[in-house]
DNA sequence: TTTTCATGTAATTATATATGTTACGTGACG
DNA sequence: CGTCACGTAACATATATAATTACATGAAAA
């Protein structure tokens, strides 16, 4: 495993649970289309419940399903639902004694705090919306050629 | 995943070694310093070498100098040096045939880039000569209280 | 010239973190 | 009350990075 991929994987379920509207998809169905486990989609998407983007409901017929319109989620929001650690910079040692480290760390965690602003800025005016019109044109297309469960493939 | 220290450690001991100019330091002490091995100083340094910004010479009295003056080193320049992946977004996939994350992985791509031009940016208008006035003023006290060599202490 | 010291680097091991998997509990529907 | 699907803890696997070991190379000193 590399880095972490929950937006990514996030993202890429929600558009799919958007093309079939109010019905409740199970862990499994969409792990499919993540090309991962169940409980990875369970696990990923409690924050998002957590956070009103997505709704779940236990037993037979249950599933997750999708609670706000696409135009009201921004990428900024899924990515705090997610707690996902976006970018950063390594320390050598979190709280260190040395006063060179201290300064060190305190312009490198400025620097990247500013860059992490400007990319959650720019999150957020991205929504669900712009990403699926961006797809939108070839729905068709997208239906035929992809992402089918490849766990339960043949 | 563990995330990459080595900037910070470059500068932790660059701003060190700039307390002893012209001296030649072994990696056993600039890793006493960074409380780490001699060995993750010599990798470490080695792009810094290659960049011209310090240089090592072998045998007795051998070790590693400081090859420019420290206003006309940012950090932009050492953190290119040391091909040290900054800041990055996982993605599920790096070559996905679905065209749902073909276009998520565009969008974050984009976003991740301009958010690391940003960074680059506020990098390269900091100096080393920058980070060594914050800690002057407090030069006595910092040789006094600390990163002296762990590993050989007693 | 031989010894000693320090870098250069490959190979191996250790550690941290994220994902993948298994197992079992809980609630809902039939 | 049995089955289905989520909720979650526990455990296994994968990967990225640092730490360590080992040995070669080159330079200065004895």
């Amino acid at each position: 495993m590399k880095r972490s991929s929950r937006l990514s994987v996030a993202l890429h379920v929600l558009l799919h649970m958007a093309e079939q509207p109010d019905k409740a998809l199970t862990s499994d169905v969409l792990a499919g289309w993540a090309a991962t486990n169940p409980v990875v989609i369970r696990r990923t998407f409690a924050g998002l419940r957590d956070a009103g983007i997505v709704g779940s409901t236990k037993g037979h017929g249950g599933g997750w399903t999708l609670l706000k319109p696409l135009d009201a989620v921004s990428l900024a929001d899924i990515q705090a639902a997610l707690d996902d650690p976006v970018l950063a910079l390594g320390k050598a040692e979190e709280s260190p004694g040395c006063l060179v480290e201290q300064a060190v760390n305190a312009a490198l965690d400025d620097a990247v705090a500013e860059a992490r602003r400007l990319l959650d800025q720019r999150l957020s005016k991205i929504t669900l919306a712009d990403l699926a019109a961006r797809i939108g044109p070839r729905r068709v297309v997208l239906q035929a050629a992809g992402c089918k469960d490849p766990h339960h493939e043949s």
